[in-house]
DNA sequence: TCGATCCATATGAAAAAGATATGGTAAACA
DNA sequence: TGTTTACCATATCTTTTTCATATGGATCGA
């Protein structure tokens, strides 16, 4: 099917006749006619019932007309905003963050705004592997994802690194300011999850390095739904800093951890043999910028 | 700009070179390229920084891309529905009610929907005017409006007559259950009104006729603010059965009117020379039974 | 520097789209 | 009840578009 038999056929639908549509589009009448007729065999359903003179649109035909003058309009919109592009009244860029997130994205943000008013925004918050998926179909510009993680095909643009913490309710019983993973073995865990992906399995790692087990009762990938079950002492749990900088009104308690764990690590990263957009690169250089302001 | 260039586009830029597209399109490379050339000069701008032997997407080219993809995919919905219709799967039901609604509409829904699990559903609520906009255009395969209507190119396929209420709050000292249009003339009055339309002329009218003026102090088109406004003694209103039937629950007083007024009038509208989908048969079919029961 | 790789252009062939002419059928009219 | 009119369908020819083959030019890597 093509765009020029779509705006046939819904000159057809709209002057409610054959003749009347060909003369709008200032063309004949049969091959308007032969047009839609190939539609129909193409389609393999009736578009138009024929009675006579006149012609009723089907229920097939119906549903044709309202998605073809959504693709039609689509169409228009899509150049419209190229001209737009051209001449930069616009632009666009589309951001992915993890469900851990990163508290500074709202300043970046606003700093990026201030420089490039005209741009606007998409924000879509997922897991890290279903950013990556989206980076490579290149339905989001950049992602902001947690660390290790498959990074063939992706440029990585910035590093980003935070100690971890043992987080739990106001139940845990421990001296000081800080904990060993040894102590941590006792405690019931619920680890922050997306498919044993990056922090998951480093939390497990850790544990694994030292000869000790965890008791993992629980994983969780919705940080608020996580933050509010270990406030509530049904577990404790390791999270980078990020996450209790975010959640600093829920009542936990937080430790250090002993021995030297690897740090957290979170990556801005973009799709590897693509030319980066002016916005993709401003982006990066604001958020390259608040990482170094903030260390 | 055309589909099949769309798809070309496509393809060449999630390849990444117009050779490995051409290939994975099954043709050779030099008609992409003139096709890709093409499109650049239509749109006037590039969508590809050429850099020897390799390319870059722009700015503009990624637009294109992103829409591109939403098109070509809507395109295949389109297809995939007709064929859906044309299996009997499925169907879809566009209907538009009035402000002043129509307590019957949800059980009408409910009877239709058991016979026909497979449709779905679309309704929206607007004035009068508005909805006939819609089904002129097509966006509305039926409207529920309130007559008088000008209603040249529009199908009447039911007709609702119903009484009128004056409505007021509990301040209003009349006895008995009934009012004269010589005493309404005493109360300030809210019109439920669409823009001098239908109910709002009708209700006028019926003043006219009798030599009276009545002191009209608000026009309100949303009927919940207007029951609202009512209940805590702003003003009274003239409005049909129905809407006294949707606000049971406010405190207000009704009162028939005397002089036997024309009735308040409501009308199933549909396009008058598209011959109907079997969804819309149905609906007219179900609304006509739920009315002669109803009287 | 040579070969490989990839895009661009030129030219001719195939396919598609459109125009004109014409026939058939159903509604409108006398 | 014939006749006219309005509209869709089909046939044939012309024009336009699209694609393939052949080839040239540029860049990158060995």
């Amino acid at each position: 099917m093509d765009i020029k038999q779509l705006r046939y056929f819904v000159a057809i639908v709209e002057e409610g006749q054959i003749t009347a549509a060909a003369k709008r589009l200032h063309m004949a009448q049969p091959p308007l006619s032969q047009q839609l007729k190939a539609m129909e065999q193409e389609l393999g359903a009736t578009l138009f019932e024929r009675e006579g003179r006149g012609m009723q649109l089907t229920d097939e035909g119906r549903a044709l007309y309202r998605h073809a003058v959504r693709i039609i309009a689509s169409l228009q919109e899509a150049e419209e905003e190229i001209q737009a592009i051209r001449q930069g009244w616009t632009g666009r860029l589309s951001i992915g963050v993890n469900t851990l997130s990163d508290e500074r994205l709202p300043r970046i943000l606003r700093l990026f705004q201030q420089s490039y008013p005209q741009f606007t925004f998409s924000i879509q918050q997922n897991d890290s592997s279903q950013l990556c998926h989206l980076v490579r179909e290149r339905a989001l510009d950049l992602a902001i994802v947690r660390l290790p993680l498959e990074l063939s095909g992706f440029a990585l643009h910035y590093v980003k690194s935070e100690p971890y913490y043992f987080v739990g309710g106001y139940d845990i019983a421990e001296p000081g300011g800080s904990i060993s993973f040894s102590r941590i073995e006792q405690y019931p865990l619920i680890v922050p999850s997306t498919e044993g992906l990056g922090i998951n399995q480093m939390i497990r790692d850790e544990f694994v390095k030292r000869g000790l087990s965890p008791n993992i009762v629980c994983e969780c990938s919705d940080m608020t739904t996580l933050m509010q079950l270990v406030s509530t002492g049904f577990g404790a749990t390791i999270v980078p800093e990020t996450v209790v900088k975010l959640h600093r009104g829920v009542p936990i308690r937080k430790f250090e951890l002993e021995g030297d764990p690897s740090p957290a690590l979170s990556g801005l990263i973009g799709l590897q043999n693509g030319r980066l957009s002016k916005a993709s690169q401003a982006f990066i250089d604001a958020y390259r910028e608040v990482g170094r302001a903030g260390e």
